[in-house]
RNA sequence: GGCCCGUUCGUCUAUCGGUUAGGACACCUGGUUUUCAACCAGGUAAGAGGGGUUCGACUCCCCUACGGGCUGCCA
């Protein structure tokens, strides 16, 4: 068998949608398993509609998620002679023939059909056997010579052996007269010309798929493995649409989802392998197949989501985490650490990252660390601050000078502070707590601590008890 | 309208004719605990409806309902 190549194609007709990072995320997986090419092409042949930005969004997005491609990005509107050459060569070999219908002519011929009683029409061409030397000097556009009967069987991965009756498709026009191509034509040629074993994509394209392998026939080429996945759908069950929410990839990226867990969520929403549900890329390459794809439209559920992501927040590498979380402040436009906000951040990521979920959740929980003296308590954290709280703290604080800072050295200066004072640990943690970071929800009193250091802790300190 | 695809706990799914229908998220309860989380243990919860085929159907076939897609000289 020879190499594995597939492809993701979308349109530049605006951001990357989740589902579309979803479908190049099963290409990748598929190909990088196999020791595979992933290639990528825009198809950019509407003009109306393409544009630059939206192919810079899509390849960000893509970037995000860690989906590379190999080679350079093609560009559908530029290989538009090629088309047009496959189409002559159509015309040449006769498998597609010139059609002189005007659009007026077509929409008569379907409302000629309805008015008989037919409740639909497939236009059937007076040209498609006509003599040559019957051609008027007019415009033409070149339509494929479609079977008439008989049937079109798609052997597909995903949805199974699908039969379409080609009474149902017409002769589908493959260059319009004014000699561009149409879409379903390039796809063709495209994937052809890049060598794609594997079509990966949305079932939108199953019927479009019919028509595609009857030009693969006409051509006499190898008609690649078919592999047509469901759409992603809101979690009421219909399909995703900006009043769910977020739906394009690189909002995900702005709300602080770490791009593993993104990617490790999407590759199981509609796709399983037995009880699995935590992986790395690497481990979701080796088990990626297309039989593990569900023939059913998947909801998005933003909890599993966010779990999913908290289980790769925690498997992370600090310094890879600490550096995510930086692209993550700039993609949200919010401010960049500074230097000793970030150095203090390596040192508390290996208890903070264990129990947050989203870079937002992480952010908070290391608020004691971004804030600086003096510390503004809020109304809860200024009530464990009352005045007996204060004196605590101010009998604390000589303590902290000469102590080895250490949680096991400094561990028997706090119980030892509460005992004396005949108080549960917990009434003590609250003043500490507020006097460090000025709110009553913080991490371990412990950790931010040793977090911000002796000289920061006894200034908090003090700062609160004076 | 026609054609095509789909339908297992609330959600993602396992099951590929014989299971007490399993796992994960969510939810509920309990535990741990200096707060919030996280974590640990346990629990509630499913084969759209109706016909067949079969000794036996979630699994195979048909019908209905519901959802989605396609039906362009858009992609």
């Amino acid at each position: 068998m020879s190499q594995v190549v597939t492809r993701f194609a979308p349109s530049p007709t605006g951001y990357l949608h989740i589902g579309g990072g979803r479908t190049a995320l099963f290409n990748w997986l598929y190909a990088r398993g196999r020791g595979g090419k992933f290639l990528l092409r825009i198809e950019d042949t509407d003009r109306e509609r393409s544009t630059p930005e939206a192919t810079a969004a899509i390849l960000r997005g893509l970037t995000w998620l860690g989906l590379d491609w190999d080679g350079e990005v093609v560009s559908q509107f530029e290989r538009r002679d090629r088309h047009a050459e496959v189409a002559r060569e159509m015309l040449a070999r006769g498998t597609a023939y010139k059609c002189f219908s005007t659009k007026e002519e077509i929409e008569a011929y379907r409302a000629a059909r309805e008015a008989e009683g037919a409740s639909y029409a497939v236009f059937q061409s007076p040209w498609r056997d006509a003599d040559p030397s019957t051609y008027p000097d007019a415009p033409y556009a070149i339509r494929m010579k479609a079977p008439r009967t008989g049937e079109t069987i798609i052997e597909d991965q995903v949805q199974g052996r699908v039969v379409i009756k080609n009474e149902t498709l017409d002769d589908m026009i493959v260059l319009r007269s004014d000699g561009t191509p149409v879409y379903m034509l390039a796809v063709v040629v495209d994937d052809h010309d890049m060598g794609v074993t594997h079509v990966i994509r949305g079932d939108d394209h199953l019927n479009n798929a019919a028509r595609q392998q009857m030009v693969y026939d006409a051509m006499g080429w190898t008609v690649p493995v078919w592999a047509h996945i469901p759409l992603i759908h809101g979690p009421d069950g219909k399909k995703l649409s900006k009043r769910h929410g977020a739906t394009g990839v690189e909002e995900y990226q702005a709300m602080g989802y770490p791009a593993a867990g993104m990617r490790n969520y999407l590759t199981r929403l509609g796709w399983a392998h037995g009880d699995a549900e935590i992986f790395t890329s690497d481990e979701a390459m080796k088990m990626f197949d297309l039989s593990g794809i569900g023939r059913a439209p998947a909801r998005l559920d933003f909890k599993k989501l966010e779990n999913t992501c908290g289980h790769h927040m925690a498997m992370a590498e600090d310094a890879a985490l600490l550096h995510e979380l930086q692209a993550y402040l700039a993609a949200a436009g919010r401010p960049a650490l500074t230097d000793l906000q970030a150095g203090l951040m390596k040192q508390a990521l290996p208890f903070l990252k264990s129990s947050a979920k989203t870079f937002p959740e992480l952010l908070e929980k290391a608020s004691f660390l971004m804030i600086s003296r003096p510390i503004a308590a809020d109304a809860k954290a200024a009530e464990a601050l009352d005045t007996v709280s204060r004196g605590i703290l101010k009998s604390l604080t000589p303590r902290l000078q000469n102590a080895s800072w250490t949680k096991e050295a400094l561990e028997p200066i706090l119980t030892g502070i509460a005992t004396e004072n005949g108080i549960g640990f917990g009434k003590l943690a609250a003043p500490l707590r507020a006097a460090l970071a000025g709110r009553t929800v913080t991490p371990s009193v412990y950790d931010m601590m040793l977090t911000i250091g002796r000289e920061e802790t006894v200034a908090r300190l003090s700062d609160a008890a004076a």
